[in-house]
DNA sequence: TTATTATAATGTAATATTACAATAAAGATA
DNA sequence: TATCTTTATTGTAATATTACATTATAATAA
């Protein structure tokens, strides 16, 4: 087969899943930095900062942008990303619950 | 190609990318929640609690113990899985702290 | 208008992942 | 010993991912 069976696992767990498989590429926890550590990141810059090439950052980009962690404004020909801190604070509280509930659940059995 | 680059990304790159990447499965996260609520948590009870096949799942554990997440006692015939729970909050930290740099870093930029 | 620049889209090759049937291995039980 | 149970391994098909060359698109600059 090779396709994942998303219809029996549960929103909580699609969703989980989902969120930490974007995040699961170390070009995109690059990206993540570049982007937030630089006012006016575009595309190129990205290039240059990874080393990968513009086809392969747009790529990852748009794995980004399917969780919609990322901003975009358009200037002129440029495309300057940032972060949506907003819901990057949301991801990181649901998956910092999940290690939790974890962690809850194997001391509850002991 | 279709291989990842890990040579150009640094270890906090990629050790990051690795753990998130493993939870990156629904069956993945549905296999730490079941294991994390039940005492004795063999592979059988895996296959009954998803629905998916035994070879796939010793394939999703495997995955998991890339990370070495998962502790295994022999009785008889049965491997019962536990979490290691310390690494699990070792990894909760790292992927905890990796989201609220980032926001630390937007923060900052504004 | 004609470049130039920036990014997205398309196409493609290589590799990885997912899922499972079939089989193997290792321990328990009759 | 023969059988059953449990899990790992192997093999394989389908699909997904990664990376990039090429091309398209859209805005700016000459």
């Amino acid at each position: 087969m090779g396709i994942t069976k998303n219809h029996i696992f549960d929103d909580y767990q699609n969703q989980t899943a989902l969120i930490t498989k974007v995040l699961g590429h170390p070009a995109r926890i690059s990206i993540l930095q570049h982007i937030s550590k630089n006012e006016y990141c575009n595309c190129n810059e990205l290039v240059k900062a990874t080393g990968l090439a513009q086809p392969t950052i747009s790529q990852h980009l748009s794995e980004i942008k399917k969780i919609k962690l990322l901003k975009q404004k358009n200037q002129g020909k440029n495309i300057f990303y940032a972060i949506d801190t907003e819901l990057l604070n949301q991801y990181r509280r649901t998956i910092n619950d999940f290690f939790v509930k974890i962690q809850v659940n194997c001391q509850s059995k002991s």
